[in-house]
DNA sequence: CAGCATCCTACCAGATACTG
DNA sequence: CAGTATCTGGTAGGATGCTG
């Protein structure tokens, strides 16, 4: 989710998304990159310098999940706090 | 997900629930209904009849999240198929 | 810069059997 | 009906070191 959300807004190379979302290893990123990949939601773009840079995009279609996502997003923001109090109340008992 | 979606339309019973996601084990749809509980989202009633019954239903917070959850549900149905669509397209190279 | 390869462990979830 | 208990294979993901 953090991932598609960093890239709804502009295009990132790799290091840049990692610097971004300090608590992702690089393993995980890769490997989350890989699948959004697969899945047609990202695309990657190797520019062929010295070093290489690799530029990663939302694609069309994961542009049209931005929706849902921010749907998602809005809600955590609003409803998040509700979710840690019913887990201490639920804790405390 | 099914879950929220399935008490979002009405109250279900554990075995009722269990042969609805018939997907699921025992002991997830358990383990997934007790998590919900515990975030607040599920509200789980023990009717002390014999044999006892036991009633699930969504919280007020709980419905708070059925938007967000049809949000992703919607795009899922209209989307879905790309996906699977990129999937293959990327196993085929 | 943008990763891949390897090792290792903790946790996940299925299968199965039992219970008030 | 509505679960709990136990065992177990599989895997997710961190840590670390190396590369074009």
């Amino acid at each position: 989710m953090l991932i598609m959300i960093l890239l709804g807004k502009r295009s990132y190379q790799f290091n840049e998304l990692h610097r971004s979302i300090e608590s992702i290893s690089q393993r995980m990123l890769t490997r989350t990159l890989r699948g959004l990949e697969r899945d047609g939601l990202v695309s990657r773009t190797v520019h062929p310098t010295v070093p290489p840079t690799v530029e990663y995009d939302l694609t069309p279609l994961g542009r049209t999940f931005l929706g849902p996502l921010s749907a998602l997003a809005d809600w955590a923001v609003v409803h998040g706090p509700d979710i840690a109090a019913a887990r201490e109340h639920h804790d405390a008992r």
